[in-house]
DNA sequence: CTGAAAGCGCTTACAG
DNA sequence: CTGAAAGCGCTTACAG
């Protein structure tokens, strides 16, 4: 690459940045004018404002973030907080974010607790010190402690992809019992009888009441019913663990089919059944959750409870503006509905 | 859920929040001590520190960041831009990443560019204004200015998935020129004759040295020959576009290979052969490229060229760290190897 | 519309 | 080891 001619400075020698006060210096101007210039540029004459701003761009001026917000006692950012970045469902919800912030030109801030309570509360404890103006968490741990606080504090709070569980916080999650339920009933509907529900752990929210949906259906149907294997993450890998041992149960006493808690594990799950040679859906029957892209172009394509991810991102995104905005607001706890998608890995 | 007691009141009636002061004042100690006890515990008396982090505790004190990093003039977050969040490839990459600057204690800021320069641009400069002390990213526009310009404000700047193509900055990249080389080997030895290289833009560094390594490898064949299909964006939808077109084309004058740029261009092209009856790899074979774990479990198995991508980001992570350490560090300039993998996609 | 002054909440020498 | 004081770089009234 060709070498370019340096077009600014913008540490001195010393290393020191360059600040206010010297394009103050330098624009012959107060510092206050040039303050105003860079937040109330309309109370600046057009001739000031633009020799200023010259100056800036001559000097490679850049705010310095941490005094403005130290002074302004506000930070445009908004941090988020997913159970598992390497699952496509949380980047998709977070796509949705990312649009309707980036229109209120907010930066989103992104946070990966991975399932780790450990992880989330580190993030908690970064998002409080930078005293972000919104935060929009998908929980792990005992939180609401700490969202309580930092709701005192001043920072928007909204749970997304559960329910909040109490009234003190707007929440935007889509019906998981129903989920449950839809998938099961989809199941027994195709003549299945043996179901495993797959995945975990089950103190996680979405897991325990896609779980309770899908057992009221199994309750509901004489010959039915429903085993829970238990895994510790999300992903294909405790999904092939999982069928696994399914497989290693023998033809006579293993499920006639595997409901799986989210795509991820029942890629993983379709994964660990093909291996072993177990035909689906002819021997067992795979119903996914989330649809996932990756579902459509599985393998065997995948049947799966749709949840309306891009949806899901801007609802919370537009929920958490408006508390934002008048931190007062009616508390909201919006549920939206999940949706069948059949495909091959339930009939054949 | 039961309602707790309110353990906490970070804030007082009127909003403010608890300060270093109000810590000081009720533990009975100096505000410089509170501070020790934050920032250099082991200066402080046992008996004191212990005193002083039960009344923070107790207070709920959360140290305001925006104020510790203006005194302090360091952040010690890293900042990381990648070209496409839904794309497994990098949050692959950034999984490495955050974990290796876990064990630093160090929170890691992710950022999306989706590949759109002026949105590469936003979050440069919410870089640049926080002052983070790292940054990692892959450039889509032209960013060498901005980069130096960090650098020279003291932020570690490593290129991430390409390299620099200056001396002044270290880099971790895959021998992308070798990755093509590696596909489009494959596609001959395995009798491909007509192969269109689908992704783009071909501004993108990445795809203009995949589409070389192909070249070079066709040139040197008799008989073969390669055509680029220009796609704006590196997702299924792209790959899907593009391959309609190559059908459209008809049985005699379509290719009998594609070699995508990446996966997901890879798992469109596949979707839409199979939908428009064509069949894989019989009339047309599919390379794709990362070997994300999804190319696995495709409905026809995705061959890939592989790229390493948790040790990308390892090794990126503790180049950065390296620089951040030291400012002066000699520049790096690592290049990883690529891998092909074989699946059905490639080999009835 | 412009300019001088105060102060946001911390950390860091520095004196005791 | 503890405490009083200065100052990081901004923004915000406030007076001119």
């Amino acid at each position: 690459m060709a070498t370019e001619p340096r077009l600014t400075r913008a540490a001195d020698p010393n290393g020191r940045s360059v600040s206010v006060k010297d394009v103050a210096a330098a624009a012959g101007v107060s510092l206050g004018t040039v303050s105003n210039v860079l937040n109330r540029p309309e109370k600046v004459l057009p001739a000031t404002r633009d020799h200023v701003l010259a100056v800036i761009d001559d000097l490679g001026f850049v705010r310095n973030d941490a005094a403005r917000q130290l002074r302004a006692g506000t930070n445009r950012a908004v941090g988020m907080i997913v159970l598992d970045v390497r699952n496509p469902f949380f980047t998709d919800v977070a796509q949705g974010v990312e649009e309707r912030l980036g229109e209120h030109r907010r930066p989103l801030i992104l946070g990966n607790s991975g399932q780790d309570a450990r992880r989330e509360s580190t993030y908690l404890d970064l998002f409080e010190e930078q005293r972000v103006s919104g935060l929009l968490i998908t929980p792990v741990g005992q939180v609401l402690p700490r969202l309580r606080r930092l709701r005192d504090r001043g920072t928007a709070v909204v749970v997304v992809d559960r329910r909040a569980g109490t009234r003190e916080f707007s929440s935007i999650a889509v019906d998981d019992k129903r989920g449950g339920r839809i998938g099961a009933q989809h199941l027994i509907d195709t003549g299945r009888r043996r179901i495993a529900f797959v995945g975990g752990p089950k103190g996680l929210s979405q897991v325990k009441h896609r779980l309770q949906g899908a057992q009221e259906v199994v309750d509901a149907t004489v010959g039915a019913q429903l085993t829970f294997v238990e895994t510790p993450t999300m992903d294909a890998v405790a999904g092939r663990r999982a069928a696994d041992q399914l497989v290693a149960l023998g033809k006579r006493s293993r499920p006639d089919a595997i409901f799986a808690a989210n795509d991820l594990i029942a890629l993983g799950v379709l994964q660990a059944l093909t291996f072993a040679g177990v035909r689906v859906p002819d021997d067992v029957a795979i119903m996914g959750y989330d649809d996932i892209d990756f579902a459509a172009s599985a393998a065997i394509p995948l049947s799966s409870v749709r949840q309306p991810r891009e949806q899901l991102g801007r609802v919370a995104a537009d929920t958490l503006l408006d508390v934002i905005a008048d931190p007062g607001a009616k508390v909201r706890d919006v549920v939206l509905e999940p949706e069948l998608v059949v495909r091959r890995s339930t009939v054949g």
